[in-house]
DNA sequence: ATTCCCGACGTTTTT
DNA sequence: CGTCGGGAAT
């Protein structure tokens, strides 16, 4: 009757057409979400109960909105281009732009990314007084940044502060925001905050949007925090047709202020709430759900849900332990080098606690001449070059922004240093006009600095510009930009050794730019400018791309590949080391794994190194995670070189031995064969035979088959599944 | 004003 | 180990 909900269970077929009043769906993994979510959609339009404007998703990421626009377009065959599918972050920034002048802002206000905002801190700090050893930046940064989550204002901060500390942080917090303001920007956390504070104290606004927003969802609700909770309140209407996705196991961002107790409490702050619960899986093995599930049933802040496996039980869990972060990055790709003729690259993922760890990986990655991609760590437009030009832009979007001029006042060198942008600010703040606009008008302020001359041809580049932009499209904008400033040949100067990255990057810029321009036709700088502020790493991740993808366990939630390695469980890495003695923490770390673990189909690698560089040389155990999996869908591969009379002792014994030193109880250390390092050129020991070198090796796993040159021997043919080989180099 | 060096510090995770 | 900010030297 309706193709729609053909191919969907009891459970999800319901939550697709509950479409009336607050609906609360716990989405346990792999348990068909995103189809729900955007079955629903087209469910709504195709019913005819809203139009596509009348429709607000809410989701996580960019890339996540942008395909359930696609698929909802596949479902109906397009019509819903003025469907409000984004971030809560991009919506917004939209939503302020249009309704700026409410709040004293204008529509091309900038907006501060974090390391901005730190940067602004700092100096707030140093403008006070205050010794920014004491009061750490970013620390400060994010003593505000709660603040705003919980809508709690500069004033109602300082007016609660007690003591030294917390009233030198009422003071940095309000004069942050002071200077935020000057600045015409704002911050993550504003764009929210001034979000609420329109929604909820501007009738005309308010009421805008409460009526013209018919029905309301929000995806990954387990990671939304008080002000996201607020503004949902007050942008849903009377109608109250709100429906929410989420799942308590896999809230991640506790760290950021998503509040666990949005998604507890949902029943009690939308009265009449229904809940459904999708607990079929249908994306892991009966194994993998079973040892992910045994190590959530450690959490006790939980409501507790079965998930029910739909698939076969699969192959166990690998664990691998080796000796450091480079012998666990070359056994890894080791493996990934021999899984790939059955699985393709694009559906392998390695998975890490810390960016810090990709390190070895790439490397490895390269030298097996594999290709891979990096999701995460220094996001394109946190890269220095393009912080600068748009720098560039922001400036000539918003003369206000200080904080852009200060960026680029003396870049390239126009050799005005420290002491005039000091006298300048200062005169700024004086005169109560922005950095840029008493450059602009030097000739007024006879007591500045002379270095102030020399930035004529800076304030005629600017104002070139500004003329300029409203009918140049920003990518034709940009390129002239780049060409004024001769930024190429700039960048090529700088460094001299390498010096290509970075022309690369303005060049990629550039096209991104182009792309913009051609999906917008129109000239729109400061919405562009807003658009990439809000752009992560994330956002142009590929997952169709034949590379092996690298990211952080955040990173990886809401993807999903067949093979999937997790690494580096060890105390203190994974779970971090100031997450141990918190329980809330810990058990956050302990969603994280689990969220890690449910990301595979059908096989999952664990790693451990005994021994591990962080700061200074640290060794380590293994991460209690891995003890709390029941031994017996584990598959234990021990590659570590280290105390070979041990090994070599319990080898011979061939039994089930305890653990040795460092293994947390419950897990068995048995000896299994180095499949995954198993190649040719590597020398093994061999128990019957002695040394000898890899000739070369065919197939893989369990039937994989080696020929082996033995010292004084000879070449001998040999299953590996059989000989108890040890890889000795 | 620029450049270079040293020392302290810090590391989750991201919109 | 690596980055970044601060300080001294030129």
């Amino acid at each position: 009757m309706n193709r729609l909900l053909d191919d969907l269970n009891e459970a999800q077929s319901d939550a697709v057409t509950t479409t009336q009043g607050p609906l609360l769906v716990i989405a346990g993994a792999g348990s068909g979400k995103t189809r729900v979510l955007t079955r629903r959609l087209a469910y709504l339009l195709r019913e005819r109960k809203a139009a596509p404007y009348q429709i607000l998703a809410v989701t996580f990421t960019n890339k996540a909105a942008g395909e359930m626009r696609e698929r909802v377009a596949d479902l109906l065959g397009g019509f819903i281009d003025q469907m409000n599918v984004s971030t809560f972050h991009s919506f917004c920034a939209r939503l302020l732009r249009r309704e700026a002048g409410e709040l004293g802002y204008d529509s091309s206000f900038t907006i501060f990314d974090e390391m901005d905002s730190v940067s602004l801190v700092r100096n707030c700090i140093t403008e006070l007084g205050l010794d920014n050893k004491q009061f750490a930046p970013k620390a400060q940064l994010r003593k505000i940044s709660n603040a705003k989550n919980r809508m709690t204002s500069a004033d109602a901060f300082a007016a609660t502060a007690s003591g030294y500390f917390e009233d030198a942080t009422a003071r940095i917090y309000s004069l942050y925001q002071r200077r935020l303001r000057e600045c015409h920007g704002m911050d993550f956390d504003d764009l929210l905050y001034n979000t609420v504070l329109l929604l909820r104290d501007n009738e005309t606004v308010g009421g805008f949007y409460r009526s013209r927003f018919k029905y309301v969802m929000v995806d990954e609700y387990q990671d939304t925090n008080h002000v996201q909770y607020l503004m949902l309140k007050h942008i849903v209407g009377d109608h109250n047709n709100v429906c929410v996705v989420g799942d308590e196991d896999q809230s991640i961002y506790g760290w950021r202020g998503a509040d666990i107790r949005n998604i507890l409490d949902f029943e009690k702050d939308f009265p009449g709430a229904r809940i459904i619960r999708l607990e079929q899986n249908y994306r892991s093995t009966r194994t993998i759900l079973q040892a992910a599930s045994a190590v959530i049933a450690h959490n006790e802040a939980r409501k507790g849900k079965t998930l029910r496996a739909t698939g076969e039980v699969g192959e166990k869990l690998g664990l691998l332990l080796v000796d450091n972060a480079e012998t666990e990055a070359a056994n890894i790709v080791d493996f990934i080098e021999k899984d790939r003729t059955v699985t393709p690259l694009s559906d392998m993922a390695v998975l890490y606690r810390t960016n810090a760890q990709s390190r070895p990986f790439e490397e490895q990655l390269r030298r097996h001449g594999l290709p891979y991609q990096i999701v995460g760590g220094i996001a394109f437009y946190q890269r220095k070059e393009i912080k600068d030009l748009m720098a560039y832009l922001k400036l000539i979007a918003n003369p206000y922004d200080d904080v852009s001029f200060g960026r680029i006042v003396n870049y390239p060198k126009r050799r005005v240093g420290d002491k005039t942008t000091a006298a300048i600010a200062e005169t700024a703040r004086r005169e109560g006009r922005s950095c840029y606009q008493i450059v602009a008008a030097a000739d007024k302020y006879p007591d500045l600095p002379a270095a102030c001359k020399r930035l004529g041809l800076f304030v005629e580049l600017i104002e070139k510009f500004r003329r300029k932009a409203p009918e140049m499209p920003v990518h034709l904008l940009t390129q002239e930009l780049v060409d004024d400033l001769n930024l190429v040949q700039e960048l090529l100067d700088e460094d001299k050794t390498v010096g290509r990255t970075p022309v690369e990057n303005i060049e990629a810029f550039i096209e991104g730019a182009a792309e913009f321009s051609d999906a917008q036709g129109s000239a729109a700088l400061a919405e562009y400018l807003a658009d990439i502020s809000l752009y992560t790493d994330l956002d142009e991740y590929d997952e169709t791309e034949e590379k092996v993808t690298l990211m952080t366990l955040h990173a990886a939630k809401g993807l999903e590949y067949d093979c999937v390695f997790i690494v580096g469980l060890e105390e203190g890495l994974f779970p971090l080391q100031r997450a141990m003695d918190d329980p809330m923490e810990l058990e956050e770390e302990r969603r994280l794994f689990y969220v890690g673990a449910t990301r595979t189909r059908k096989q999952l690698v664990l790693s451990t190194a005994s021994s591990r560089f962080r700061f200074g040389e640290v060794t380590s155990i293994p991460s209690r995670f891995v003890k709390e999996i029941p031994p017996e869908f584990l598959q234990i591969l021990d590659l570590r070189q280290q105390q070979p009379s041990v090994r070599a002792y319990s080898r011979q014994r061939a039994t089930v031995q305890t653990s040795t030193e460092s293994a947390p109880d419950g897990v068995h250390y048995e000896w299994d064969n180095d499949h995954a390092s198993l190649r040719p050129g590597r020398i093994v020991q061999h128990p019957t035979f002695g040394r000898g070198k890899i000739v070369s090796a065919e197939g893989y796993g369990e039937s994989m088959r080696l020929e082996i040159m033995f010292t004084g021997v000879g070449v001998k043919k040999i299953m590996a599944k059989y000989a108890r080989l040890k890889v000795v180099g």
